[in-house]
Parts: structure tokens; C-alpha cells; sequence
DNA sequence: AACCAAGTGTGATATACATCACTCTATAAT
DNA sequence: ATTATAGAGTGATGTATATCACACTTGGTT
């Protein structure tokens, strides 16, 4: 697993090996099977997760109890409920996994030592971060652009192998509509 | 104007007046008048802006030409059509002044210089990174759980000062809904 | 073989919102 | 003083989507 992330991060920053082995004794290997919470709305939340293999949703439960996806992660991405890992905040959401999942995740404690001891580290996590806010705010753009078959279609093309994974009840929690307005969509 | 920027970057990395020094030799001040555009769709992008004074209107313009507002920007915010400044894309947006607007900005190649000399400056754009995307995330969420009502309610309480401002009609394209009908909400 | 749960499709009805058209007001320009 | 113009309110109507109810398939479990 600490090779699928020395891979990952050596596309924006190389590393040397000495540097790497730095990075990796600050994570931890952990797995879990398809259902689990690796968080839960309301808990503390120190680990930040990368997923070396799996599927996740995370997931907002409103008063309801009506399930929103925030977004999706598999294999390569980062994530956790990143104000309540930054700040230290309780968390508003869960995350929970669609498939058995295998991930490496860092404490808040670990972060601050890594970001303090590489910058080159910080530069990785800043390159993440920016690519974050864009593909959110063109989530946004696309909410205010496009109906939901427009939307569904974009969702297609742009993360065609995630919507193989995901059940159509959830690719609609994670659209804004019901399961029932996106089956008959293609009518 | 760079006293705001030394304050502005101050409260969360203090700088010394030398090091504040080649902050500020590095970006450049400029005036707009309400209705001028910083940039405009389809241009180039070389500069990120950090607004001193003023209000400012981030839009994209779809093929009806109806303008859906991205997001709005006033004192003490930073903006820009972030992927075709970072990525060197022509822009996708473009960026309006609702006000007569002061500015400071800098330059791609000015941004790289400052980063790489001072890392401090790095962690200060990891920050402003990491709390634009939470906010994005915020706002996703927030058209995910909430109705039009809801969410307009929401705007005012988060920006208060921003809705004072900001002509109704503008709010409505903001919102993702017609102005009529945020016209007819409190009913 | 029988049963159960998850995922999906679809009909009927209700509702939120968009759209078009018109009006009114306040402010700026002539 | 008169005329534009921007912003905002509102009535009538059409449409997209939510909601409720039920049926069907599939894969796993007893």
C-alpha cells in the first residue's frame, strides 16, 4: 500500500527514498469491509484517509434522516471531513464504504510534523487542495447551468468508472434528486 | 492598500517588516470602476486578485447568455478564475465589478517567486485553499438538503453585510433560481 | 426450493419553480 | 421638468421534479 502512495505523491513531488520513508512512518495501514463507518457524524475525527483500494461515500443525514452525498472516493483520492480534521471540530458527516476498502491514513498531529519537516510536502497537499476547490466549484456551476439529465451525463463522462460502482439510488444522493427522477430519465 | 494585505496575511502567518517588504514588491495596485471587468471569458489569466476595497461578481455566462454567478468577492477576499490562473487555460469566467473596486494582485510568475522563497507564504495559500474548498463543500451541501427559501435564509445569515449590497436580482443568480421567484419567497 | 433484501422501474398526483407579461418605484440623464 | 433605466413585485400558466404506491428482478441466505 505505502507503494501506491509514494507513486501518488511523486507525481506532483518527487521524493527521495530517505524523504519517503519519513512520509511513511507517519501512516498507518487500516482496512474495512463494505457497510463500515470510518467516521461518524457528531464523533472527533483526527485521521485525514488516502484510499489505496475501495470505494467510499461521504455522507451528510439531515434531521430527516435523508441521506446526501457529499462525494464519492476510490482508489487515489484523499478524504475525510476536512473542517472537522482541520479544526478540530465535531464532525457533520460520515464516511462510510460502498466496497471493502484499504486505506493509509495520517493523524492531524503527523500532518503538522510532515507539512513542518518537508515543504515539499506542504506543496503537495496545497496542489490537492486547489484541485479540490475547483472540482467543487464547477459542481456548483454545473447545479446552476444544467437539469439533472444534463447533469447526469457530465457525472458520466467525467468519472465514468465511479458510476459503474455506485448504485443509482446513490448517484441520486449525490445529484439532488430522487431515485425515481433519475430512472426515468432516459425517457 | 498593502497595509490591508500585511494585516490580511498577518492574522494567520505574522511576517517581519523585511519579509513583508518582498511580499509587497511583488504585487501591483489597480482601480476599477463599477460595471468594468477585470477579466473577461476566454482570455488569458495571469493574475490573482486580493480585493482592498470594493465588490466584485465572479460569473459564467452559458450559451442563452444568462449569467449564473459563481461567487462574489469583496474586501479582504482573494479572486480569480482559479483553474486558468494555476493551469495557464484560457478563463471560463469572468470577473465584475458591482462596485468601484482597489485591488492588488500578482502575477503567476510573481506567486511561484514568492512560494518558493517563503514558505510561510505557501502555508497562508494552503489555508485560504483549505477554507475555500470547505466552503464550496458548504454550499454544495446547502443546495443538496435545502430548498430556495432555505437557502436564501442561509445567505444572510452567512453574509450579511455581502446581501446589503448585492442588487436582488444578482442574489437570484447566485442562488440558481429566477428572480422572481426569490421575489415571492417571503410569502 | 423457498425466502428475503437491495436495487430498480413506473404510474398517479401534488408542488415548487420557471417563464412571460405587465406594473410600479426610485434614481440618473437629458 | 421630462425621460430613460435599473430594480423589484406580482398574476397566470406550463413544466420538472418530489412523493407515494406498487411491481419486478437478482443474488444471497436459510
Amino acid at each position: 500500500m505505502l507503494e501506491i502512495l509514494k507513486n501518488h505523491i511523486g507525481k506532483i513531488v518527487p521524493l527521495t527514498d530517505q524523504e519517503f520513508g519519513f512520509v511513511a512512518s507517519l501512516f498507518t495501514a487500516k482496512s474495512y469491509k463494505k457497510g463500515q463507518f470510518l467516521f461518524q457524524e457528531g464523533e472527533h475525527l483526527s485521521r485525514h484517509y488516502f484510499i489505496c483500494k475501495g470505494l467510499l461515500k461521504l455522507v451528510y443525514t439531515d434531521s430527516d434522516a435523508r441521506e446526501h452525498i457529499v462525494g464519492f472516493a476510490m482508489e487515489d483520492w484523499w478524504e475525510s471531513d476536512f473542517e472537522a480534521f482541520y479544526t478540530q471540530q465535531k464532525t457533520s458527516m460520515s464516511l462510510i464504504c460502498l466496497e471493502n476498502t484499504d486505506v493509509l491514513y495520517i493523524t492531524l498531529e503527523n500532518y503538522k510534523k510532515l507539512c513542518g519537516t518537508l515543504p515539499k510536502i506542504e506543496h503537495f497537499f496545497l496542489e490537492k487542495a486547489y484541485f479540490g476547490f475547483i472540482a467543487a466549484q464547477k459542481r456548483i456551476l454545473s447545479t446552476l447551468t444544467s437539469n439533472t439529465k444534463e447533469r447526469y451525463y457530465q457525472l458520466i463522462e467525467r468519472y465514468p468508472a465511479l458510476v459503474q460502482r455506485v448504485p443509482k439510488s446513490q448517484l441520486a444522493a449525490y445529484l439532488g434528486v430522487s431515485r425515481e427522477t433519475l430512472s426515468r430519465l432516459s425517457r
